[in-house]
DNA sequence: CGTGTTGGATAGTGCTGCTCACCAATAATG
DNA sequence: CATTATTGGTGAGCAGCACTATCCAACACG
């Protein structure tokens, strides 16, 4: 197919399709001539991806790049594709919060990082903001979100496929980055239900 | 004390002090004369969680200052409250969002919820960009979010103070969107952890 | 042959979160 | 009292981002 029907087929404008081929987040198609391209279903589904991860997944296209290249190349670990999944956060980073504290609380609860990894400079920022804010965070409510969290993380990992390395780098990548809005959004969908039990009208 | 100090205390511009001044996000200070004003700790405390919402909350300056203002209504309730901070999504939120599936997800898992809450659309949009990335969630992966997911939000609902509705409303919504990038980050240092036990070197 | 589409490139758009420059009024200082 | 520095307030400007519109020669197709 030509680019106008893989736009079609996506649902995506042609002219964002050219963006992202040049942006190198879409490959390029098999070139017929100097002025013709064609693409297969892979580019479509690669589409959806992509827009996958700039839509819901909220990674910028420089993130998006990163790991959609880590995805392309087969010499990466799936270990190593899940910590550039992790790596690539939606979130601003600043330079150097102290991260002792979040180094303590993983120490705590017996988990295995890197002691420079994103996910906890994220954890340092989150719990800054926290205290900033006025809400302090006790121990329990820490611990009952790492139980959580600990508990589907593991459940997650045990459940990569071992049939090819390509899947498995792709069950990492989408699960880690897609898999957070939702669980962002049943947690407030919870509260909303635990707050109408407790708050809402007895009706 | 005066703007150069309230900017040096929060470690931001004055500049930037200014502009949420502007925008609304920050009270006026008392005006002690036409080019004067003075502000109190309390706007030490505001501009924190300005901060806070703005970064890591991941909250744009306008939805910020929705959350803001129902944050400073007396007339609000907890409820609502909560509902205005679930409201508020970092992402940004297509149209109409085709939300039977997770209608029908909701109510198997026997919650409460608005038919149209914006956690839902949220939910609907990440569950369908899941599809289209071709990662299919069985209905056991979306159970043990759900439950843990669930658990979470319940707790948190439980312990909102009933000392006064201010600080119950503030409880909320800072417990609501501050406590998501904790959620998100540890599940990525659980699944850093996970895999680092299952693929990692055997050292 | 002529019409119309294609791939490719360049420049422009709209939005956001600041940031700068300036101003008169005031405070601080000698 | 005169001078200098700082303040609050405002309008315009800026950088970055994700597109998007326009143009062009090359090509496909009837």
């Amino acid at each position: 197919m030509r680019i106008s029907e893989l736009a079609r087929r996506a649902g995506v404008p042609v002219a964002t399709v050219k963006y992202y081929l040049r942006e190198g987040l879409l490959p390029p198609g098999e070139a017929t001539s100097a002025t013709q391209a064609r693409y297969g279903e892979e580019h479509v589904a690669r589409l959806a991806l992509v827009r996958a991860l700039l839509g819901p997944g909220g990674l910028s296209v420089a993130r998006a790049r990163h790991v959609l290249a880590t995805v392309d190349d087969d010499a990466t670990s799936v270990h190593d594709a899940l910590g550039v999944a992790c790596g690539e956060l939606p979130g601003a980073e600043p330079d150097r919060p102290d991260t002792v504290l979040a180094q303590q609380l993983v120490r705590h609860w017996g988990w295995r990082v890197q002691p420079c990894s994103p996910a906890l400079r994220m954890l340092a920022v989150a719990l800054a903001a926290l205290q900033d804010a006025g809400f302090d965070t006790t121990d329990a409510l820490l611990d009952r979100y790492a139980r959580a969290a600990g508990e589907l993380g593991a459940q997650d990992v045990a459940e990569v496929p071992t049939t090819s390395r390509a899947e498995a780098v792709r069950f990492v990548v989408v699960g880690t980055l897609l898999l957070e809005p939702v669980l962002v959004a049943l947690r407030r969908l919870a509260q909303e239900d635990a707050s109408e039990r407790r708050f809402g009208p007895a009706d």
